[in-house]
DNA sequence: TAAAAACCATACCAACCAGTATGTACTATT
DNA sequence: AATAGTACATACTGGTTGGTATGGTTTTTA
């Protein structure tokens, strides 16, 4: 009926919400499938088992999410420390209660997948060094052109952010409350400041 | 046999273990009981349920942990500042590579269990308190001694380091390699070096 | 236009799950 | 010594799970 595998995306957003929600184990194949009409006999044509789906959600949405949401908006010219302080602010008055009750989902696969699955884990590592690598590319950036102090280790910082963005997350996860985010945030802020030259 | 509830206490030791590395919707009863010897009598005696026995995990044995590695060494009289930084370095270090693989045990929970389970997430939050709670008022005593600086906010302050410790270990967990973590302490304790009056 | 491939629906299955029913041995109490 | 309660062990059950076998239909290719 739908063309270009209408189908086929249809499943893996609901196998998104579906993960985002019970975790990747618990969530049900059956579950996925009410949620969006399909039935067993398309899933199984698209992908060849649960796994491979779980990791169809990782290289095909929360890949482009990060992207989206971290990586396209620092491809500008401004100094990268104004830029950073931009859009961590951005990031956190755009999440809604539900992004907040759900957490991160690359985090939430993470600390669920890794340990299990090795196919799993190295998905998850590869958009974390996107990440981190899109942050410490702009740092670096910054110190080339005299925008940010050069004593810092542009590497060790990207994973400082990422590491308190995602643990911030946590806590207001369990808290079901932005505030912890928003506490995390405003010292990233006050941290970041003190990385001009 | 064992007196003193000691059954009770091995299969609850065990189940920690196997939710530590499943996940507590994935950590099955009959792995956890093969591991001790007991049955599923034994179980049902002492605990009612799978989740009552997932809420004793937290209540008896992971809090205890955060006791004893983050409030404990906290009961001294040396300045706060420089008592953190001994006790991040000093919980770096003493991470075995299982520890590093697994991650920690509490965020483990959070992330798993906070959106779909009130008990967990209330048994959750507790700790997550208990130990904000304890650094905080480590800042508050160092403020009003004169040895830190009394501008920052303490409870603040508090989340943040909590914070960035959740995530630098959930990075390490992923990356199978404690690096990201120890970066991560290094940032912290120079961050917390600032903070002196 | 015939053959082949892609796309999907339905019915089913073995494995595993948390939980239960029932019985028994030991221990403390009266 | 009789009774009652604690502390298990064994065998089982209904329900759910991921996965499969088999069929039909639609689209593409030769």
């Amino acid at each position: 009926m739908n063309s270009f595998k209408a189908t086929r995306q249809t499943i893996l957003q609901s196998a998104y919400r579906e993960i985002h929600l019970k975790g990747f184990q618990a969530a049900s194949l059956n579950a996925i499938l009410e949620n969006t009409g399909a039935t067993k006999g398309a899933l199984y044509h698209h992908f060849p088992n649960k796994q491979a789906l779980g990791h169809a959600v990782l290289d095909e949405i929360i890949k482009d999410m990060v992207k989206q949401d971290w990586l396209l908006p620092l491809e500008s010219s401004i100094d990268p420390i104004t830029l950073l302080i931009g859009i961590i602010s951005m990031a956190g008055e755009k999440l809604t209660k539900d992004d907040i009750l759900l957490g991160c989902p690359l985090n939430n696969l993470c600390l669920e997948m890794s340990p299990i699955d090795e196919g799993f884990r190295q998905r998850v590592n590869q958009i974390y060094e996107l990440w981190r690598e899109g942050f410490s590319r702009a740092l670096r950036a910054g110190q080339a052109n005299g925008k940010v102090s050069k004593t810092i280790d542009s590497e060790s910082c990207a994973t400082f952010i990422v590491a308190t963005l995602a643990g911030g997350r946590s806590l207001a996860k369990n808290a079901r409350n932005s505030e912890p985010l928003r506490a995390c945030g405003q010292i990233l802020i006050r941290y970041l400041e003190t990385l001009r030259p």
